[in-house]
DNA sequence: GCAAGGACTGAATGGTGGTTCACTTCTTGG
DNA sequence: CCAAGAAGTGAACCACCATTCAGTCCTTGC
């Protein structure tokens, strides 16, 4: 045997691919996953589109990555925001603010992540994009119900409902590019109501 | 001139262009929106392809008005049940119970209406679908805020959230075909929480 | 019955874009 | 430097389907 991948390839390789997934996401931030052809992909990523199917069996297969890293990143932010907070009330203002921050700030790329038309292989992944909010959202929730601080309640579905507002409140917003300046703290408190925190 | 359409010839084509909107619905009902071919739907509507096309420019108008004439059937249903209550959280009642009940009952149907990935001109007329809702809602809202029933809120977002919070609680059990029995009755306390309905 | 003109047909067309693959280039151990 | 084998290339391929259109069938008024 005369070729044995050694760990400058592996580097290399894992680079590319990198590379690959950071170039949809680019395209995807601006033109949303409508602009991402698989040939326009490799190009920002500076490679042929064969070499892209070196790293992932199909297109969908390289999204579900993309769609999956992105929210991450996004879902991290959020958990980050409201782990700074103590009562369930401002914890849950640090989500709404962050969220819709965040969104505001990449219009495009929240778009994508939350509502646009794409594959249904992609779809799915989008699908544990807002079970990662429930969850977290679902978390605060359950210790606020613990502590006392929120009535009685089923913090997955309390959750769940959330989840589904905060993005229907967003949608308009992202069409338009900008919130209108009471949007975030009037959703706050509707937030506020529908978990039930004590005036 | 030796041809001049008449009234049965009219009469004849508008039956034809209504077989082919509710093939359309009844395609959409048991396979959804990605078991749409045209051809699929010519064949099933019992006429040729080509000759959708000389009831609808595009596959995409046909569609759009095939949700909207769904969409005006399930709206319709829910402002009638709601319609039939007095009190603004009887009516939100009314509205989760007609709403979910008839989504439960046609789950692909319901699933394509709301959340199936569809071309980008369809998915518009998806938008004023969950318009259509938030308009109703709102309009319950802002009677209960004026007559004291609700405190004071912005009725077009808690309207916007609450299409939101409804639609995304319905994803999981219509995914799964079936809602747990405490479903509906907590996404009816929620709401009336997030409303701010006095206990 | 017939001419005019619309309705209907469905096989052929065409555009799109994901996917492949024969070939080239690079990397490795000896 | 060489042979073996992996990585990279990108033009060609192909499946899918919406859309078209030349030919056929119907309907109408005379």
């Amino acid at each position: 045997m005369a070729y044995r991948s050694t760990e400058r390839v592996k580097a290399r390789l894992s680079a590319s691919r990198q590379r690959i997934i950071t170039a949809a996401l680019e395209i995807m931030a601006g033109h949303g996953y409508a602009g991402c052809s698989v040939a326009a992909v490799a190009e920002r990523a500076g490679v042929a589109t064969g070499t892209v199917y070196r790293h992932f069996p199909t297109k969908a297969d390289l999204f579900a990555e993309v769609f999956r890293t992105a929210s991450q990143r996004e879902v991290d932010a959020v958990a980050r925001a409201a782990a700074q907070r103590t009562t369930v009330a401002a914890q849950m203002a640090a989500v709404v603010e962050t969220f819709a921050g965040r969104a505001l700030q990449s219009p495009r790329l929240a778009y994508a992540l939350l509502a646009e038309p794409v594959d249904p292989a992609v779809d799915a992944e989008r699908l544990t994009f807002r079970r990662a909010y429930a969850d977290l959202i679902a978390g605060h929730v359950a210790a606020g119900v613990a502590s006392g601080e929120l009535p009685a309640q089923d913090p997955e579905l309390t959750a769940t409902a959330l989840v589904g507002a905060l993005a229907e409140a967003m949608v308009g917003p992202l069409a338009a590019g900008v919130a209108g300046p009471g949007t975030i703290p009037d959703l706050i408190r509707f937030i506020h109501r529908a978990l039930g925190v004590s005036p």
